[in-house]
DNA sequence: AATGAATGAGGTTTCATTCAT
DNA sequence: TATGAATGAAACCTCATTCAT
């Protein structure tokens, strides 16, 4: 017999997918059950409860997106280097990942009460590669950003731009939405 | 007998607070009917449903937010300021009505897709004033931005720094706030 | 100024088009209010209540329609020929109102408990006539039947084939089914 | 443990009298699910939804009531035997099942336009017996009807004696009501 | 007498969760 | 471990009826 993939992560991967498409609410259990292949009762032996399934899913996603940003700028050492790749390195995720990207715009922006402690922290474990670099850009003489609003600011703008394509249907160009938000950090007004 | 304000304005004020405390989903008729002193049925004759309801409130919402932007920059002339104003109006905004920003961080950020046309205007209607702005600074030589993304971009940092305030329930400090975001678009990194 | 047709009358039309096209439940006061040019509360001034507005527009119509009848056969001598003529004055009836008389089936018939009463005295002032015409037959010695059931089936089998029309959507062709049934009552099967 | 009986059935059983004892519109899911002894969701596992429940609690009605009815005539040859024992096999039904009668009587006949094809098909299945009857009577020279409207006729004759005595609350009496029944169709009125 | 805005009881339906197999 | 039939709380919404004008 063939060693199947565990039935858990099977059933996180389905969970992305219509969470996704469908948000928390308008997604039923029978439907990620389904997706995944395994009996409705099944999800109550790996996961609590809907709640519970949520956050695992959402912690999944952000750790990957967190693991491969820190991936392309681990070997650079300048601040603003780090910060541009760090950038482009999210838009490339985005592109790549548009159903967990727009499942999390709904979700952790949206944050819901009773996940608050959860979503804040894969918030924060999102923020915190900006502000680390940030942080040492600032140390270094390269920046003059504060550090909590700021990285805030920076994922914002981010994000921002990113739905906005979304929003409109419009290609996802990554190159372009790069040389914008650099633009505005990187070049002066008069 | 004193003159009652109108039970429609009573409804979508009782509404938005509801809504932005609990999100569309947690949020029933039945609380949104008490919390504006009237009956179940009453909100069905001023509403069509419950989306009507909400998709109004957003709307009144938004409306309202455009107005107290475009007042506070009608008297300026160059772009930079109308920028560095239009910033600091939507953050004293943010900081008089949090129970609508986070409402509105929560639904329209996270749109759903029963809404899309009615949020995408509204999305529109909110950051065109910024997209404006911008095109202006272009053409007088102010700026280099591209005019989409770029206002998107400018808009979703300023969300993105006051949702993280609200996130981690620090007092909401528009001069620092405003201070950390016009340094990102008007100081150079080295 | 010109003397409106009083109120309650054209409540009374009004209702009965409605009740024949959607049937009691379906049918909301409202519906009934509009279709009459009058307000929601003037149907509470001239009936207790939907059940008594229902009761009574019942009554009006079954009551032109014994007039009908009545009318057609009062110059007639003998039972059958006023049997037959009762036959065919119904089905007439029933073509040039054929609004009234699917509400007839439907509510007359699929009576309902709380309006028994109500219904039982409608049926009865409605089958009376022929209860009428087979006891004098039967006196006279044209017929052999029973009272109370023959008149029942009698009636039944006008209705039935009526409905029989109605729910085909065949054209109501009331010479021919005049036809059929007086064959079934008046020619012997071998 | 006992096997119990599968609770579709026990939905249908209990939904036939409480339908025939209210209406489809006074009855409540509440209701049939408690008279059935499952729960309220249960009834949705089975059956689609109110409307569809109804119309399966109708099918399995109309087709016992014609298989109850096709059992007596089979061994029978001469036409007008079929039509005599036809008609007292429905009698026969409808006294062992006065609920399911009335509710026929209700809803087959007081038809809503919403389940008009559904209906239509039942109301065939019913008449088609008779109908086939007289028509192979025709054929053989003993009756002279025509077809489609006398099997309607004959039909409501039946209903319509029935319902009489229902309405009435008197005994229902077989033989009594088919003697009157067979006096109409077989005995010449001079 | 006439109105229609307001009400809230009560209906249908969904769906997270349990539990016997 | 795995399942899915069964459950019932709770949601949205309708509409007969009332009552202040």
């Amino acid at each position: 017999m063939v060693t199947q993939k565990p039935k858990k992560a099977r059933i996180i991967e389905a969970a992305v997918d219509i969470f996704a498409q469908k948000g928390f609410h308008e997604t039923t259990m029978k439907e990620i059950a389904r997706a995944a292949g395994v009996g409705k009762g099944t999800l109550y032996i790996h996961f609590k409860n809907k709640d519970d399934l949520f956050s695992k899913v959402l912690d999944s996603g952000i750790e990957e997106l967190a693991r491969f940003v820190k991936n392309r700028i681990q070997d650079l050492e300048s601040p603003p280097e780090k910060l541009k790749k760090a950038i482009k390195a999210q838009l490339q995720y985005f592109k790549e990942n548009e159903q967990f990207c727009v499942f999390a715009f709904r979700e952790v922006w949206a944050y819901r009460e009773d996940l608050k402690d959860q979503i804040e922290k894969l918030h924060n474990k999102h923020t915190v590669i900006i502000k680390d670099i940030i942080s040492e850009g600032n140390k270094k003489g390269h920046f003059k950003m504060s550090n909590g609003n700021s990285a805030a600011a920076v994922v914002g703008m981010v994000w921002g731009a990113a739905l906005n394509s979304f929003l409109f249907k419009e290609e996802f160009k990554v190159d372009k939405i790069y040389e914008d938000i650099v633009t505005i950090i990187f070049e002066n007004p008069v």
